[in-house]
RNA sequence: GGGCGAUUAACUCAGCGGCUAGAGUAUCUCCUUUACACGGAGAGAGUCGGGGGUUCGAAUCCCUCAUCGCCCACCA
């Protein structure tokens, strides 16, 4: 039956008929009531905008590496896969397909008729992920399959608005905002990046005046009597909404402007001279002679409180008034908020980029640009549209971050350990809000340990989050409001589903609900719903809450507590607790698999409103993974060229070698590189590194095709018993068990390269460069090949397990095969009898799998460092006769006569494993001494380890000179550093004993080598 | 401006106080030996970015400089 398998692995297949059986049996699929300690992992949603990258294979790979390990340790696990709607990437991916292929602007749409639009691609694009998802092997509870807009999510993102709403964490506000005014929409903080641009400071003379605006006073720059003020800028356009010039107290010049004012040019306002400490003070007046600020400054600023965020605090401050100068495209308007425009007629409608032109001509034209000096600095751009973004006062909803329940919970669920101290952390008390309530909020662990910082650093200087986004595509915010109605006036069902509130003489009212009568009352009574949407991340914050089902019935129908933050259940702890649901299973989920660049963006969010609805941690752990770059140290994208598709890796070295090289490079690095070459037959990229991968897949399926063939023509006999077991034997399980022990540590610490190294190490070079070579010599002894045959099929069968969980579509195969050679399994079948000890899988209900993906996880054996010690000696006396005969040119197939002086113990060893020796070094054994006294004629010493080595027949003096010089040379460098080591007196005296021992007894041994060579 | 990461063989990376600094790829030699040429046996290849310090001992810890990259803050 081992016919069957092909002589190399072809991935294609085996993935297909694996896949169908996993599907078939449903084993991805977990419910809550399973037995097992909970283990669960949702993933990081991908967002609908594009199909799967290189990054996303890792990601996706090191889940399942977990999840997978989880199953098979009998864990109750689940895997929640979805995507996310990604509100604007994808409502703009979707306009520039529409105006390329229609030609049309999403202005020339209906709102719903739009929406379709984007759904449609939606459609499209979750098919493409979930498919790739599949390709790659995750084993992801399809049956939970979620999106962050479906009915479920919806209902989730309605509860928790509702319930922060009520709790007074949600707030209108009219401020300014990150405006991107090509897509018309605010932008969260995190979402503009920083460019930088060479632009121009500007030096504006602002005429000074007494508040009657008419008599001029003498005052200016540097204290030289003028009539002028000056400030600096870089957005003079904006000085239209200046509503002040502000100068620092400590300034010299400040007490004679005490109550004065400008008149600010072009738009005639007369503004205030006012005085705030915020204002840096020029070089030449004690300013900071290292700060750029100080050397271009004035010690005059201009402050417009409308399109500065820093001169809006100002404002706040100082009462000033709020000019908005701008319509929401940028250009120049008077129709939000500005009416005083004074000359200003000419820049109305105007760029902003035109509008910067013309003030600084106008200024220039009636003499009052003093200067101009040449400036670099960094401009916040849209993340997706890559405009320049325009602080913009505008309505917007705000979540009230900064709240101790929301911000101070994200940091109140640190590992203590994790925690960097004077800082200004401030946890929120024990038992305050009710928090930290539940068992297992123990505290978020972050791996790599330095990620806590980035987490601490964002929560303590954390600002509100401004929720609203001026899109079409997302979770309309459900909240209605009415300008002139009174509330009272409109018939609204019971206060548990409703809550209001009142900003700016408006009234809000939002519903917990989507309740079709109610909001029908409300329209009729002349309220209208917000048209804005919720920033995706509102509903990608709810995840570890939404997939599993929450809010729960009961929870919503009732207006509980939990609205102010106060969880008082615990899961599972009273007899008198309902069942146990998706929710009360697996959340706090076990780990969070993520890349760092969303830390603060979705982390964060997560954790705020875990702590805030459910009053605990969302998950245990935080593994943030390396970022995969080309082999140039850049970001894998698009419009490079440089991405590598995974589906591409799939088809040309399959899923395992792709999952085995992605393994072996999550290193706890930043970043890794992966160089990027294009495959001229197929025209894709492509990259070596997988090689090593599809490789490792085929090693691993031609060993296992060679060990299948032994055991069914070997298993004829039983051992029973460990004495029959052979020192090699014993040694290869041996090795096998510390293997599996380093697995568990790297896993278990998140070191995904250790992981794929060790099983690399191990079954390449101990088990098939070694032990299947042993094996065949046993094989050819009636006394061995039974044990021979049950030792090769127990490692074979824990290597599986062992590496299934990384490449799960080769190992699950070879185990069917395993399986079907012997079937006798189990801890008391043919595999593990006699070798229980020492290999082992964890035993309860092993042996009733048919799958390796529910089958027991290996848990370490006995060790045996005698047959480890023994074995470590062979392979040195191998490898000196094999490297002698590539030295001497002794051809592969021609035998060698040795003997073999041996003194102490090792006569015995090598003795007993004569046949192995002569075998893996293709030799013949004349004679094993433990002392000689005439060496056989023409031959050749050499040494090994404490071993000499006559090779009969090598008589190549050259070969032999050249051998000996480099060997001398070797020695000579080795003694001379021992014996440099040696004569450091702090080293005999500090050093460990054991240490110094070595080293003499190291020393020695060189120093008799270089001896016996000498002569 | 603050923080973080990287700099080790030609390439991609391990090692993070004490073995002659390792692996994979590439290179060179030999081998189509009945699991595997997606293979086997060997070989060559590194003053561990520069400088300073701590230590009996540093690739590993500290300081400093340089180069590349990321994150946060600031956009007079």
């Amino acid at each position: 039956m081992t016919a069957e398998l092909a002589k190399a692995y072809d991935p294609a297949s085996v993935q297909d008929e694996v896949a169908k059986v996993w599907d078939d049996e449903k084993c991805f699929h977990a419910e809550p009531t399973d037995p097992g300690e909970p283990y669960s992992i949702v993933i990081p949603p991908p967002n609908v905008t594009a199909a799967l990258h290189l990054g996303h294979a890792l990601n996706n790979t090191l889940q399942d590496i977990l999840i997978r390990r989880a199953r098979m340790q009998g864990k109750n696990t689940v895997w929640l896969p979805g995507t996310d709607h990604a509100g604007i990437a994808t409502q703009t991916v979707v306009e520039k397909r529409v105006l390329k292929e229609e030609g049309k602007r999403r202005t020339e749409f209906e709102r719903d008729d739009f929406v379709k639009k984007i759904q449609a691609w939606k459609d499209e694009y979750e098919q493409v992920i979930l498919g790739q998802l599949k390709a790659m092997g995750c084993s992801c509870d399809w049956d939970r399959t979620a999106f962050t807009m479906d009915e479920p999510r919806a209902k989730a993102v309605r509860e928790a608005f509702f319930q922060l709403f009520k709790a007074g964490l949600i707030y209108r506000g009219k401020r300014l905002v990150n405006w991107d005014p090509a897509t018309l929409t605010a932008l969260a903080d995190d979402e503009v990046e920083n460019e930088e641009v060479d632009g121009f400071f500007y030096y504006l003379k602002y005429p000074v005046v007494s508040s009657t605006g008419i008599s001029p006073v003498n005052h200016g720059r540097d204290g030289h009597a003028t009539e002028y003020i000056t400030v600096a800028t870089t957005r003079h356009e904006t000085m239209l909404g200046d509503t002040a010039v502000a100068i620092n107290p400590k300034d010299p010049r400040a007490a004679a402007l005490k109550g004065k004012f400008v008149r600010l040019p072009i738009v005639n306002r007369i503004i205030p001279i006012i005085e705030d400490d915020y204002v840096v003070l020029p070089v030449s007046l004690g300013g900071d002679p290292a700060d750029t600020k100080a050397q271009m400054a004035t010690g005059f600023l201009k402050v417009t409180p409308a399109h500065d965020p820093n001169d809006y605090d100002i404002g706040q401050r100082h009462n000033l008034d709020i000019i908005n100068v701008m319509a929401p495209d940028a250009s120049i308007s008077d129709k939000h908020g500005w009416s005083d425009i004074g000359d200003a007629g000419f820049l109305l409608g105007q760029s902003r980029e035109e509008a910067r032109k013309l003030v600084v001509k106008w200024f220039k034209d009636n003499a009052l640009l003093e200067d101009q000096k040449p400036y670099r600095h960094s401009v916040g751009h849209s993340y997706r549209s890559h405009v320049a973004i325009e602080p913009y006062l505008s309505d917007q909803w705000y979540c009230k971050v900064t709240d101790k329940r929301l911000a101070g919970a994200a940091l109140d669920a640190m590992n203590p350990s994790q925690i960097s101290r004077g800082t200004g952390f401030q946890p929120v008390a024990e038992g305050e809000q009710g928090l930290k309530t539940h068992a297992t909020n123990t505290g978020i662990t972050f791996y790599p340990e330095r990620y806590a910082k980035t987490y601490q650093t964002w929560h303590e200087n954390i600002r509100d989050w401004c929720i609203s986004r001026q899109l079409w595509w997302g979770h309309r915010i459900p909240v209605w409001s009415s300008s002139a109605t009174r509330i009272d006036f409109v018939n609204l069902p019971a206060n548990a589903t409703v809550a209001s509130m009142e900003s700016d003489g408006m009234q809000y009212i939002c519903l917990r609900e989507n309740d079709t009568d109610c909001i029908a009352n409300l329209e009729r009574a002349g309220f209208s719903q917000d048209p804005d949407v919720l920033d995706t991340w509102f509903s990608s914050g709810l995840w570890p809450l939404s997939t599993l089902g929450w809010p729960l019935a009961a929870e919503a129908a009732s207006p509980a507590d939990s609205a102010s933050g106060l969880a008082t259940s615990v899961a599972g702890d009273a007899s008198s607790d309902p069942p146990p649901n998706a929710l009360s299973t697996w959340n706090p989920t076990s780990v969070l698999c993520t890349a760092r660049e969303i830390i603060t963006l979705w982390v964060s969010r997560m954790v705020m409103f875990n702590q805030f609805f459910q009053g605990q941690i969302p998950f245990k752990d935080v593994f943030i993974h390396a970022m995969i770059q080309d082999g140039d140290g850049r970001k894998m994208s698009k419009s490079l060229g440089n991405g590598v598709d995974p589906l591409d890796i799939i088809s040309s070295h399959g899923t395992d070698a792709m999952r085995f090289t992605l393994t072996s490079m999550a290193t706890n690095t930043q970043d890794v590189r992966m160089p990027v070459v294009r495959d001229e037959t197929t025209g894709k990229n492509t990259s070596p590194k997988f090689d090593l991968g599809r490789n490792f897949a085929n090693k691993m399926w031609n060993a296992a095709r060679f060990a299948l063939m032994q055991i069914e023509s070997n298993q004829s006999q039983v051992a029973n018993s460990e004495s029959q077991f052979t020192t090699l034997d014993r040694w290869i399980m041996s090795r096998f068990n510390k293997t599996v022990t380093e697995c568990d540590e790297a896993i278990s610490n998140y070191r995904f390269d250790q992981y794929a190294r060790a099983c690399y190490d191990f079954f390449w070079r101990d088990f098939c460069d070694w032990y299947v070579e042993i094996a065949k010599v046993q094989f050819k002894d009636e006394t061995k090949k039974s044990t021979t045959a049950q030792v090769i099929a127990t490692v074979l069968d824990g290597s599986l397990r062992l590496m299934h969980p990384m490449i799960p579509f080769v190992t699950e195969k070879l185990w069917w095969k395993l399986n079907e050679v012997c079937p006798d399994r189990g801890i008391d079948g043919w595999i593990n009898r006699g070798t229980n000890s020492r290999v082992r899988a964890q035993v309860d209900g092993d042996g009733n799998s048919t799958r390796i993906i529910t089958a027991q996880w290996p848990i370490p054996g006995q060790t045996d460092d005698s047959a480890e010690a023994i074995v470590s000696n062979l392979q040195e006396l191998i490898a000196q006769i094999r490297t002698a005969r590539n030295d001497y040119k002794v051809s592969p197939k021609q035998s060698v006569t040795v003997t073999i002086v041996a003194p102490d113990c090792g006569a015995e060893q090598i003795n007993l494993h004569r046949d192995m020796l002569e075998s893996l070094a293709t030799c013949k054994i004349a004679g094993v001494e433990t002392a000689i006294t005439t060496p056989p004629v023409n031959s050749t010493k050499i040494t090994a380890g404490a071993c000499e080595i006559y090779i009969e027949g090598l008589v190549d003096e050259a070969a032999e000179q050249l051998r000996n010089t480099k060997r001398r040379d070797e020695l000579t460098k080795a003694i001379a550093a021992k014996k440099g080591r040696l004569a450091n007196a702090g080293y005999i005296a500090k050093a460990p004993p054991h240490l110094v021992k070595e080293t003499q007894d190291q020393l020695a041994a060189e120093e008799a080598e270089l001896k016996a060579l000498s002569v």
